[in-house]
DNA sequence: TTGAAAGCGCTAACAG
DNA sequence: CTGTTAGCGCTTTCAA
């Protein structure tokens, strides 16, 4: 912020010490009635606004909690200049928003605004630029990140400092606590509903690799399989926050020339890219291909017929991990905590079931 | 945040000045190689975070951008501790997340993490507790603020020391940039499309009194009959943000013996929460008494019928916003500017169009 | 290329 | 009840 009047300014105007001012604003108790209106009337007279970084610098502590979330949207081509979202239907990706992060931070938000905290936003994953993680675990009381945005080692550096709440990921012990759902048992759920109940036996996994959850998904689907004799296809690898990506895979899948029964999707924004291409491509949802997701994002819910999907309590996710900060920066909590909040399989539409 | 290591700590493990520690991370091409890696590497293996408080302090920047919105969902009871979000259907509110203010926000969060600033939340309206305005003010170097939320004198006076833009409001020329949309005009167009096109005559409206932005609206409605000559309507109070207010005004209206033909609404929010109240009443819409709202939010596109409303490029409200801030910030902007976005009428089913 | 030293604006003992 | 004073951790001249 730019250099305005200082405490300094305020206190000669005041005629009276920085000290005093200081109390004035911090507490007001303790100065004679008379003295904080003279600091007061002075402070808003010459436009005083106090500096909440040298405040943050004396006392430790800044009063704000950070959020360093993955920025699927940015990554996606939503950063062009100006979409002009008046329509923002013709804007392919606006069309899913609120995603997955979008909720939780939602989630985060809310709690943040009962408990008096401010929310710092930082993302992305190029490390060069700012923000950068430090830069905003520099500046806050405690920070909520989302498993794979930024390297676990970094994180539990930053857990050293200040509490951390890694959301989804794996438990580790060093330090961070953890907020998630159980990826495996959910997915197993899900396509056992798959077997079970509608008797589908040809599936493939739209998937991606890298990020444990998903990891977590694509066994639990596995597992599923396997328990039910068949043979678990790979993994048709699409990158979960890149739509285009995720858009090839699925013309690859449908111009080879053996189409699955079902596609099993990793998460919601994936499926529901693949529904697009399915639809381009003349094929219907579900009698020719039957479709899930996971994650329960608004978006899904709102298609005809709604999406199948493993919903997880975005809202929660995030409260609970401000709750989590809030208790070990203002309590006394000792060890870390690691949440396993629950999830529930939507049947929706585009698995064969009657939608609604 | 909590204090851990310092450069001081960093330069005696590297046994080099502080000065060279901070040259290490701020102007790396200053510092011989082997120093620098000497240094980053004990930097690393005690885990140090530099301090953005400190370092804002020092510079007299932050790097952070901040934006004060208001919180209608936190007012209207979604501030419960845990409400369960894995069903959001049922959670009354959260059916008409994203709103407005949320649309605008993720503008304004994209355009930043295009520009590699960090965004500082800060919300609610009463200035007691922290997060006031203040709080976040004295940590960014640029606040965006909705109208309303804040009183303007407060805002000018910050803007003595950075950058501000008042988003809707009204122009003032104290150094406060502002963004909106023409809300006169365009509530005018929309009463002129349900006077011309359909005909009607009996009117009631639904309003908010307060901001200026509603009560532009309003006089749009006003002007639009007038031209008809047919006498406006009083507004029906309710306040826009506090949902339940709403819902007891719109029973009160269906609960007197006329009923009129079409109720405009100052805001999308107002009147989804009145289409709930005319199907509670077993009130047929849009054949018995038509609707329309203002703003354009998910929400109402996604009901059948879809709502007839004013669209706002809400997200292009918000990365407007942070453009001008960046520019007065970076570059060498003079004037305070005023812009004004285009909006535009979306004729959907409640006002008895054919939808779709 | 590196070090010494003076702040940045505020808080919090500790005196008075 | 109010003033003095010593930092908080970092940046940045100015010298060496």
């Amino acid at each position: 912020m730019a250099r305005g009047p200082t405490v300094y300014d305020v206190a000669k105007l005041a005629r009276v010490s920085i000290a005093t001012v200081s109390f004035a604003f911090t507490k007001p108790e303790r100065v004679k009635a008379a003295t904080l209106q003279t600091v007061l009337s002075a402070a808003e007279s010459i436009g005083y606004v106090p500096s909440a970084n040298a405040r943050g610098l004396a006392k430790g502590k800044t009063g704000a909690l950070g959020l360093y979330a993955f920025d699927y949207l940015l990554e996606s081509g939503a950063d062009s200049p100006s979409p002009s979202s008046l329509d923002s239907t013709s804007h392919p990706d606006g069309r899913l928003f609120p995603l997955y992060s979008d909720e939780v931070q939602r989630g985060v938000q809310l709690e943040c605004r009962r408990r008096g905290y401010a929310l710092m936003l930082g993302a992305g994953r190029n490390p060069g630029r700012l923000p950068s993680l430090i830069d905003v675990a520099g500046r806050v009381d405690g920070l909520i990140a989302f498993a794979g945005v930024v390297s676990s080692t970094l994180l539990e550096q930053i857990s050293a400092q200040i509490p951390v709440v890694e959301l989804g990921g794996e438990v580790r012990g060093a330090g961070l606590h953890t907020v998630l759902v159980d990826n495996r048992a959910a997915m197993t759920r899900l396509t056992e509903h798959l077997l079970i109940d509608h008797g589908y036996r040809d599936f493939a996994y739209l998937g991606d690799g890298r990020a444990a959850e998903l990891v977590a998904r694509y066994e639990g689907f596995s597992e599923a399989l396997r328990k039910a004799r068949i043979a678990p296809p790979p993994q048709l690898q699409s990158s979960a926050g890149e739509n285009s990506s995720t858009t090839d895979t699925v013309r690859g899948l449908l111009e080879g020339h053996t189409r699955p029964r079902v596609l099993v999707c990793a998460t919601d924004q994936q499926a529901l890219i693949a529904l697009d291409v399915l639809r381009d491509h003349g094929v219907d949802v579900p009698t020719q291909v039957a479709v899930t997701g996971f994650d329960g994002i608004m978006a899904g819910r709102l298609i005809t017929p709604t999406l199948t999907t493993v919903r997880q309590p975005m809202e929660d996710i995030g409260r609970l991990a401000v709750r989590i900060l809030l208790d070990t920066l203002e309590g006394d909590e000792d060890a870390d905590r690691h949440e396993i909040l629950s999830t529930a399989v939507w049947r929706g539409g585009t698995c064969g079931c009657s939608d609604g």
